[in-house]
DNA sequence: AGATGTGAATGAGTTCACAGCT
DNA sequence: AGCTGTGAACTCATTCACATCT
């Protein structure tokens, strides 16, 4: 049905982001090669972990001498997809919502935004950064002119379910959910959720 | 030296705010009493998960019932220490800073925001939500000032590890960081990041 | 009967340690 | 000699399945 990703797990996936992260800092320092040891030692992280995990889509590194820096960086960039750039609509231009719409795909290659959305009658066409907010009914249509393929969940916790539905009935199909909602899933959309609350707590608990 | 926390994983301290969180949908439902099956149906959970994930802290159920809806609610606050309020302080007042400052700990009986810092002259003095914005130099006082026990970072990546030290150095011991950098850590200080660069990056891959 | 609490089994993720390439 | 790529060992986490209690 769909293309195949390569089966990756939600860990590695997560640190391929740092280490591409690593690499852009180490290009401004005009480091052009680094061994995985070196890489891990600068930022806190495993050379063992960083070897394997980049072994698995491919010979990156040459042994002996180490891995070149904006090569390996374009070839994590390709395969994270951030060579496209991603257009994202923000569901809830309450607080939240302007902020990031504000904040998110600010200065960035890869990340824009393209609209934002609201039920509130009376924010509906305030301009927020580049975008005017539209109206949630109207979703619809705003993704398919905004061709965006990132919603951005930003609505309270008892909307969430409902923004996600729509937004997946739209066709879009990777979320952001920034809602401290446990929304049930529909197969085949990618959902992360940033839970502010959940963090909050864990660090109240080691208080 | 300090006082001792039982041993527990990061991940079992996430799903515990979860169980938190579905517990109080439950109260509010009226609902009393509850067995793990039917809360991990509910809630897309696993109940063996719960259940161990529970019994590692007492004997929170009754076999062949199930669990008190209320009573183990309010277990888990008492365990995650969220019967104590909590005093945040924003480090960085900007887009992202300013909306986190009205949005966290508004409406909210564990967290409260009570100061906001900020190194830009311009925005010193603004009174965002219910706070008003200081400058930066000053955050020892305003950390005491204000009694904060948790610092937020919303500044830029190249300010994170600034922010960090002179948090750390205020004498707070936790920490949520919404800089995408990669922080270099003290020990005994509680950091979690935030990073929807990273989340970003992960839906990216899937599209 | 019904649902917990828990050892035992399985699975996932990380680290070790070294063979093999440059 | 140096550093990668990778099987094997180990550690951590989840699921199973059932004895145990009400």
């Amino acid at each position: 049905m769909s293309s195949e990703r390569p089966d990756i797990s939600p860990l590695t996936l997560n640190r391929l982001s740092v280490y591409l992260r690593c690499l852009k800092l180490l290009e401004v320092e005009g480091i052009e090669r680094i061994s995985s040891q070196e890489l891990a030692d600068r930022f806190g992280l495993s050379s063992s972990q960083i070897r394997k995990d980049l072994a698995q889509f491919g010979d990156f590194g040459v042994r002996g001498v180490g891995y070149q820096t904006s090569p390996l960086a374009e070839r994590l960039e390709s395969l994270l997809n951030l060579d496209v750039q991603h257009r994202l609509i923000v569901v809830g231009m309450g607080n939240l919502g302007s902020a990031l719409a504000r904040y998110l795909g600010f200065n960035d290659r890869s990340f824009q935004i393209v609209a934002g959305v609201d039920s509130a009658p009376e924010r509906i066409g305030r301009k927020i950064g580049s975008v005017s907010v539209m109206p949630f009914d109207d979703l619809e249509t705003v993704v398919t002119e905004s061709q965006a393929d990132i919603g951005v969940i930003a609505v309270p916790q008892e909307a969430a379910q409902a923004a996600y539905d729509r937004l997946v009935a739209t066709g879009i199909r990777a979320i952001l959910n920034f809602a401290p909602a446990v929304l049930d899933e529909v197969d085949g959309v990618s959902l992360k959720n940033v839970d502010m609350r959940i963090h909050l707590e864990e660090l109240s608990f080691f208080l």
